[in-house]
DNA sequence: AATACGACCGACCGATCGGTAGTTTACAGA
DNA sequence: TCTGTAAACTACCGATCGGTCGGTCGTATT
């Protein structure tokens, strides 16, 4: 095998953060992994396939060397917030938010790919959010750091500047702490 | 004239909404206007002088009827955050963003006007939020309200879901309240 | 040595892409 | 009524799109 399996899933991820769903084609996708097209067709039934496994290795990574459950809320918290913002802030868009908007009803299984991929995010960081806040307001908190952090990346696409990004965790952090406070507090 | 030049920029701007800059032709952008192709280039020299023209048309429509400059800040603030939010949710996608991530530097002229039309954006409701907060602080929590509002449109475009969207809203209102009464505390 | 198989590739498919050359049509002004 | 002009048209360009066909090659099994 000239190309591994992981190899092309990570390049078509680079490929569709780069140039979206459909302006990202087979042949450049072939071309980058050393591949010729026919070859991809018999890892892949279609573009449209690479999508899940692109979403499923992304959601993969970002969990990746995760520490053990019985770890304190706050630095789980902390960690995956960062993790996040990295990622976007290093690769200067987020793959997830381009598939979004660039998959469609005409590509029914990417775009579910694309929707799961976000409501399990949310639900990871609801789950860690619920042991510091309580599980009504958790995923409320979950969806709208997420909103922040995607929405961030509008500056890094359109002018490269970072600071949103780093406004954006400064405060979702300091947020969480305050809503655990107000939680114990309410618990006390 | 079968169509006029506002009606193609409509559609042109439909269109690039709903598939994005590469998904987009021009093909089926003339079908929508009732025209053929090559009348398309009779009135722009290509597919990316479109885009300027859809983020100034955008920009304008915003800021239609807007009110006189004598107005009250807070209301001027709240109008412009509705006004956003509501095209947002009613269009299910922001266009703005959809081709903040389509362009490229393959496409220079078209990057350069989304990135004109969000700095634009940003500095009018940055010059409205002075009037409460005070300059140090209106530009950064301008940017910031800009990053909540295109971030929420993920969960519109992935889940149909508004909530987050209806909860940005909320939350910039009122923190714009809360800073600008702290602003009032400290210039006392 | 015969066989079976998965990886790979050259050549090709119909369709569509952005864009253009050359021609017709409709209408305004003289 | 004639004429100039702009808008629209038919027909086409080379390139690329997603995807397929038929076959080659190396290797592992028997």
């Amino acid at each position: 095998m000239k190309a591994t399996l992981d190899q092309i899933v990570l390049e078509a991820r680079e490929l569709f953060r780069e140039r979206g769903y459909a302006g990202a084609s087979m042949q450049e996708l072939a071309d980058r992994v050393g591949l010729k097209k026919p070859s991809l067709y018999t890892r892949f039934p279609n573009k449209e396939a690479l999508v899940s496994d692109v979403m499923a290795l992304t959601f993969e990574e970002t969990f990746a060397d995760w520490p053990e459950e019985c770890s304190e809320w706050m630095p789980m918290y902390e960690t995956i917030v960062h993790r996040i913002a990295a990622t976007l802030s290093d690769r200067k868009r987020c793959i997830g938010l381009h598939l979004a908007y660039g998959v469609s009803e005409t590509t029914p299984a990417a775009a579910a790919a694309v929707r799961d991929y976000f409501a399990a995010l949310r639900d990871r960081m609801a789950e860690i959010l619920s042991a510091g806040v309580g599980p009504e307001r958790a995923e409320d908190m979950a969806t709208d750091a997420l909103t922040r952090l995607e929405g961030a990346t509008l500056w890094i696409v359109t002018a490269g500047d970072m600071r949103p990004m780093e406004r954006a965790v400064a405060s979702l952090i300091a947020e969480a702490r305050t809503a655990s406070a107000q939680t114990s507090h309410n618990n006390a």
